[in-house]
DNA sequence: TCCTTTATGTTAAACGATTAGATTTTGTTC
DNA sequence: GAACAAAATCTAATCGTTTAACATAAAGGA
């Protein structure tokens, strides 16, 4: 048991306590003797400063709150992985807080007020565990403003979209312009496009980038060919069906998630539809699965890590009464799979 | 800032600060009087106990680490899931180190040395931060025997295998015994089985169970259906090509993950053989895509929230210095998916 | 009435670090 | 070797709790 404090290795190195902690914080200048004598000692007797005392003084713990919605959900994991990786170079720790929200209240996103006591436990247990601060990690992107009362502690937000505090998310409107115009350039104009429910930010935000990009591409526009979904598989289906026995059936459809898309998948192997060859399908996310249904999905990579990463470093910066430059937000990449063809004209 | 401290409320309660921490605590009598009193001041100031200053005092933090091999691998967020759930009813927290050895050395499973710094440092860090105890989340099953000095500081090692250690692990060899016993039920008698890397625990484990299923309900022995594939998607391909165009081909495979039963069904799917109507599938994992690869893969599950909970609870027993129990391990459990038709006789 | 419990409080010493400010040692210069 | 400055080291207060030990008042028993 590592019971063993400064004031041990004071008196074996005959020091005084404070000689010890100059040495380990390299506060003062001790002299190269004295310091290597030291140095021996907290070798020889494996010590380590007692954190919880440390914390006690210096009034900060390197530890920031984590609070995922959910742990278990595709996106929240390879997030963890980039506030970890931003983390371990800052020497700070992460103390998780999950949730669980999928499994105690399910999937219904717009509940607010569900939540609402889950998420101000978590906030207000990791304040009790003085934290320096938190990052807050959504696991289905959507709107979370002024949920909390941090008591003055910085929160940053990733994976929502919050009005005064800082929050990270990826550039949704560029997104959906770059997978369209990755569509024109393979040959295809008659572009469908399947939204998540229509009331979340995201998809609104994904619609715009799918006007800009019919408008900037002199696109053919027909209000047919946009139809609102609500993330799953299903919605994905129907719609589909509906987009194909239409009297002016797209060549391409881009969905906003994977799930749809393999509904979209499942529609057009019931009509007969060849893919990628009768239609094109692009998905969002890049899920696991996408890579293993055949065809295998193209679809849009979601920087979750790099989110991860700058929230973590966000939060450092403010940590150090630094402003927090809000620079380009991090963006989505293109996953070339099986499930775009060109147009054959 | 939370800077009101015990002494503020006891000053504006007048009372103690002994009083305050015994009302808190609930540690001696207090008048009914009193401890009304110090609670609506608690109430009103909104103080929380300084965790830093309690844990020095204590002794203890109620915290323990959780080090991950890298939280991104499949199972790692649902095993954390359940230490979670099991942690929040503890009233204990989760420090969460997670090594990223997947980024940092690849899936090089048996490179022990390789990793046994980081792993090394994450427990030294973890020890500094004075947490209660430590569990162990391996990322691929595997021995992990001796590895980490804590100090006297009790770990619960899960998804992998020690020697002296508690280790919460499932039942490998019940998993292959059920799968096999589901196909014999289902009029399969010619079953070939393909395993992971064959110097690793689960998979000789799991060929202990297929060997007592093959026993026990006297199936025909045939040492060209057991082969050694290595997890991957690609050995599944080549060893399920191997198994099909042989003399005496199998009607079922058991395929020691679902990224190998991938691997299998495009093997079969070049062979023009229709699964699961000319051959029968049964992966392990029970990972996203199984579901939505088509035909959809029955396989499986494994009980990851489960051992999490199960790791969690044992700790908490070392903790307080009961025995720990270790009882029935966690069992895995079949899910039928579409890969597995009736033998037609 | 006196003594013993019991209930309720308070005081003050830890826990293990950090860090002003005081003190001692060392080094430099004449 | 004296005088002084600079460098090295030490003393002791402090962070916010917990808790053993002690103090006091009220209650109960003879």
């Amino acid at each position: 048991m590592s019971t063993i404090s400064i004031k041990d290795i004071a008196a074996k190195a005959q020091v005084s306590t404070a000689t010890v902690s100059y040495v380990i914080n390299g506060t003062r200048n001790v002299s190269r003797k004295t310091r290597e004598r030291v140095e021996q000692v907290i070798e020889e007797m494996n010590y380590k400063p007692n954190n919880a005392a440390q914390s006690l003084k210096r009034r900060r713990t390197n530890t920031i709150g984590v609070i995922a919605e959910d742990v278990t959900v595709f996106n929240v994991p390879e997030i963890i992985d980039g506030i970890n990786d931003c983390a371990d170079r800052l020497d700070m720790h992460i103390l998780l807080t999950n949730l669980r929200l999928d499994k105690r209240i399910g999937r219904q996103f717009d509940q607010v007020d569900a939540y609402r006591k889950y998420a101000e436990d978590a906030v207000s247990e990791l304040l009790g565990k003085q934290v320096d601060g938190m990052i807050y990690i959504g696991a289905h992107p959507r709107d979370l403003t002024g949920l909390f009362d941090t008591e003055g502690k910085p929160i940053v937000y990733t994976y929502c979209y919050t009005q005064n505090d800082v929050s990270i998310q990826y550039d949704d409107e560029q997104a959906s312009f770059e997978a369209i115009s990755y569509l024109t350039n393979k040959g295809h104009s008659r572009i469908a496009i399947i939204s998540g429910a229509v009331d979340s930010m995201p998809s609104r935000l994904r619609l715009g980038g799918f006007y800009k990009a019919i408008t900037a591409f002199e696109l053919p526009f027909n209000p047919q060919w946009i139809k609102m979904g609500d993330w799953e598989a299903e919605s994905g289906y129907r719609l589909a069906k509906e987009l194909l026995e239409s009297p002016e059936p797209p060549t391409a459809i881009l969905a906003m998630n994977d799930v749809m898309a393999v509904g979209v998948m499942r529609a057009a192997k019931e009509l007969g539809i060849q893919i990628p060859d009768q239609l094109s399908i692009i998905g969002f996310d890049n899920r696991e699965f996408s890579e293993y249904v055949s065809p295998s999905i193209t679809t849009m990579d979601l920087p979750l890590h790099e989110m991860g990463y700058k929230a973590m470093e966000a939060l450092s910066h403010i940590l150090q009464g630094e402003q927090v430059e809000t620079g380009e937000k991090p963006v989505c990449k293109l996953i070339e799979r099986d499930s775009v063809a060109e147009l054959a004209n």
